[in-house]
DNA sequence: ATAAAATATGAACATATGTTCATATATAAT
DNA sequence: ATTATATATGAACATATGTTCATATTTTAT
């Protein structure tokens, strides 16, 4: 195939994709996705679950709250946090059962 | 939720996902597969495609080859690489759609 | 106003990763 | 055998990333 026949992604494309599989190829973080998949979750919480520090969560949390994967609401001191994006959480139960069922 | 009440992922299971979406991670494996996606390449079709250098292409065919994502058989001097995961080329696929209508 | 609890954040550190450069390997042609 | 072509690979380098530690911020209770 000659170089101009071929279909290419477009540059924001390439960097929005690479940016979604760069957030979901951490094990935290897809230990903390496949969490909230389950149930909404404190901070505490999550990093009692998941044997982590508060720290450690904290700043996973804030990378995918800046990339709006996740969103949170305010119970007195504590912030729930849950699923905002139903396209990555999707991508990640089919990889998920990929990899179960092979 | 008490803590023994939830469902975790083996840790198998995560390494892999974790592996595989590490590999889908970088814009130019990304550009790689996407191409494979469409057509069997040679590695110097791909370098001129992608605008890479030969050795960058080399080193990123090597990292899917170890990982049986893609395959290649010979022609001559020419080594023609192709897909070999429809998982994986799925879940790329899944990726572009929902980046392009969103 | 003060203390405690829950969470966030910046700096430092170690590790992982992608490209380049130089060179090695393998096949084909002469 | 020698040369040219196609591809692979090791070392070096720069950059990105995840955790820890210390500390800041926010809210509630007293």
């Amino acid at each position: 195939m000659k170089t101009e026949d071929h279909s290419f992604l477009k540059p924001e494309t390439i960097e929005h994709i690479s940016q979604i599989f760069k957030v979901l190829a951490d094990p935290t973080r897809i230990k903390i996705l496949y969490l909230l998949s389950q149930e909404e979750c404190s901070v505490n919480h999550i990093a009692e679950v998941l044997e982590m520090s508060q720290s450690a969560v904290s700043h996973q949390l804030s990378i995918l709250r800046n990339l709006r994967l996740i969103k949170y609401r305010r119970e007195g001191k504590t912030l729930i946090y849950s699923c905002n994006d139903e396209h990555v959480f999707s991508l990640l139960k089919q990889a998920i059962d990929h990899s179960e069922h092979q």
